[in-house]
DNA sequence: CACCTTTAGGACCAAATTTATCCCTTTTAT
DNA sequence: ATAAAAGGGATAAATTTGGTCCTAAAGGTG
């Protein structure tokens, strides 16, 4: 539980790359791939989320390739890991069907602290301050 | 990502009942599994693994069952959630590999704060807490 | 003892999800 | 035109989840 999948990592990893380049640098996806060691299809398909959410811009055709968006101080971790894993903070009951038994489910309430609380963390740390910590 | 699985939905659902139960009656899986609409076959490996840890107490034979092996009031949500989806906060890296790519991974300290804070709201909650919370 | 009831535990299977890969299309620069 | 790049759909492999089944073990009861 509470564990992050490879496509999140991956993500992470790969906007991290992006957000030490130069600023206004394009990055080949075949470029990221490598630097961050991502399956390059793979890293491709997560790209593309990012891009549909604006937290980087594509271009096609020579010279093309992606840049991030906006500064990296101003992308969140949660806009990053909720682009690839979807939203933290579903709609839908936390207990998925407990609640249709009748009446809201026991647990609600707690799992939407749960997620708040989440929430509150991952919108707290920016991809700059990640890509700074460390040089990788 | 941050949802329970059906099994932690399940284990939930039927450790609530079993507290609901007068304190010192012995419940039947099948009981257990029919009042809290589960597939007994596997609520009976998830009750298994809670009387490994010690969360209910089990007979076998005429006249056996299961029973809260401590006060409702003693046994919180992480217990429960942790006996059937594994720790919360688990020694490994939390980027998994990423972590062998040279030095801790960037990402590592915060999921720490995100799992720490997560077991404190969990630890927060008893299964007494849920059980009175609503009748079902 | 023989027999019934109930959990324990392993083997197994099916469905869903995750983790990719491939191929073709579209866009863009030269 | 041609080449370089991302876009996007279809598909496949691997893993995890969800669930069943069968036999064994343990505990009562006549």
């Amino acid at each position: 539980m509470m564990e992050l999948t490879r496509k999140g990592e991956y993500a992470i990893r790969g906007i991290i790359y992006l957000a030490q380049q130069p600023p206004g640098r394009v990055s080949l996806i075949s470029e990221i791939a490598a630097a961050s060691d991502v399956p390059q299809t793979f890293l491709a398909k997560i790209f593309q989320s990012f891009a549909k959410l604006g937290l980087v811009t594509s271009s096609r055709g020579t010279g093309g390739g992606f840049v991030l968006a906006r500064p990296a101080s101003a992308i969140t971790l949660r806009e990053v890991v909720e682009a690839v894993e979807g939203p933290i903070l579903p709609n839908r009951c936390l207990l998925g069907s407990s609640c249709d038994r009748g009446g809201p489910c026991l647990v609600h309430g707690v799992w939407r602290t749960v997620q708040t609380e989440v929430v509150n963390i991952l919108d707290g740390v920016t991809i700059e301050t990640l890509a700074r910590t460390r040089e990788n």
